[in-house]
Parts: structure tokens; sequence; C-alpha cells
DNA sequence: TATCTCTTTAGAATCATTATAAATTTAGAA
DNA sequence: TTCTAAATTTATAATGATTCTAAAGAGATA
């Protein structure tokens, strides 16, 4: 499978590639169009499967209604502010160890793992409990 | 905040204990309705809400469309099976010493972490490979 | 009893995403 | 180059999960 690169998914990946905050849809939609690419709404999301089959892009389901779209592709974890939505990168990676048991307890021949953390970010904390 | 069980609430609360592989809202819907009980969908998705703000049921967001439901309030992660979709529960803790470096290198306060693994289970396992 | 609040209900509305069908572009063969 | 087949884009409709709305019902309290 030959890397066919339209300019519509070469310009939904350099969106992703010059963000870093994990956008949705419907984020990376508004971007195209600031930068006057008014492309159809099934073209996006055909370029986000595209890219994502095509391994340049990974799609992120953190358990908020849509899903989120990044293009590091480095494997990585998340952190969600539970205050203002903002989504962070932890990137540690889960004790093999860990996964080791996980596999043997439950049967399973694991593939990928995506451990997604909720907390309160620095700048809402610190909002939120002047005095730290 | 004082405990509120109609008899609709409890009907819902009900089937989720006693089911075992974390139905969806259709699916508590569908339970409920060979049971007998046909209540509207919106009452449905209410007693979800509900009994999850009662801290009675967990809302569990695997990265499939439509959220998961669990009376096990016990502390645990999942392992979804990428060929039938079955959910498995991982009892395993993550070790409190790497969400402390999760929340050194993120500066976050951290209060949930969940982990969702992706795998193929037993069963689908050896249908595929039979020598298995 | 009268009133107030909470809940259920049916159905409409919303939001993210996918499917459809026609029009357009691309690539390769002749 | 010209023709044709396959892939892609587009606009729009459709889907599926979930939430909202407004009216009706139930319960509790004064």
């Amino acid at each position: 499978m030959k890397l066919n690169l339209t300019m519509q998914r070469k310009a939904v990946l350099e969106v992703l590639q010059q963000s870093h905050d994990h956008p949705t849809a419907a984020d990376v939609m508004d971007r195209l169009r600031a930068q006057g690419n008014a492309f159809a709404y099934g073209t996006v999301y055909n370029s986000l499967r595209y890219l994502t089959e095509a391994g340049l892009v990974k799609e992120l389901k953190l358990g908020e209604v849509a899903s989120r779209y990044d293009a590091r592709m480095e494997d990585h974890h998340h952190v969600v502010c539970t205050r203002c939505g903002r989504v962070d990168e932890v990137a540690i990676e889960l004790p093999a160890e860990w996964l080791g048991k996980a596999a043997q307890e439950t049967n399973y021949e694991l593939h990928h793992a995506s451990v997604v953390l909720e907390g309160v970010c620095a700048t809402c904390s610190v909002l939120n409990n002047p005095s730290k």
C-alpha cells in the first residue's frame, strides 16, 4: 500500500504536525478554514482515518465525546485536566512487569496499553488556590 | 444529598449488579425490557447518571462509541478484545511509584488513572490458531 | 387540600461520525 | 495525447448515542 498524500491529506497532516494540543476533527476543520482550506467535513474525517491507518497520526480516545488526533507517534499516555479540559502528554512507559502481570491475570495476548490520567493541571490548581 | 432510589433507578441498578459484561445503556434498556420494565430511554440515561453521581455505579469510557456501565466499584482497569469486543477486568493496581513519576513529570495533581489494554482474548486466540 | 419539588415520559434536538451518490481528479494503458 | 478505471472529494443525508424540553405524574410537606 503506497502512500497517496493528496493536498487535502497533506494539509490535514500539517495542521496536526503544527498543533500540540491534540485537536479534535472539528478543531482541525477550523484551523484548515483559518488558513483558507475549506474542505468538506467528510474529507477531513476521511483524511484523519487515512493518516491514522497509514500510521502517520494517532487517534486518541480519551473518554470525551470527540476523538482527538496527534501527529506525535512515539508511544505515550495522556493526562486530562478535569477543570479546563486541557490534555497533556505523559512520556513515561508502563513497567513491562506490570503489563506482564496483567496479561497473565487476564489471559489476553496484549497489544496495546493506553493510560488516561485525570487531575488538575498546574494552571487550574494555582487559579483555585493562589497561595500555592 | 440523600439517596432517592425510585423503582426505575433501583431496577437499573439491579440490572447492573446482575451483569458482569459491562453493558451499554442500550444493553441495560434491553435487559429491563426483557424483564418487563419498559422505561423511557431518557429515564435509563437519567438513572445511569444519577447512580454514577451517587457513586453506586461507574461509567466506563473505553474508546468505543457507547459508554459502558459497571456496578463493581473497586478500582480496576479493563482489557478490550480487538477481535470480539469482549471486555474483561484487570484487578492489578498501577504502581504508586509510576503514578508519582507521572505527576512529577506533568505537574498535575492526579486524581484518577484508567488503563485500557487492548489485545486478543483467550477464546479468539484459540479460534484463530487452534494449534495453541 | 394546596403547593412545591423531583421524576418520568415521549419526542425533538444535538453532536460526532459514517454512508451515499454524483462530480472531480489521478494514474496508467493504449 | 486520449481513454478508461480507480481513487478522492464534495455536499448532503443518515445514523447512533446522548441530552434537552415540555407536559404530566408522584411524593412530600405545610
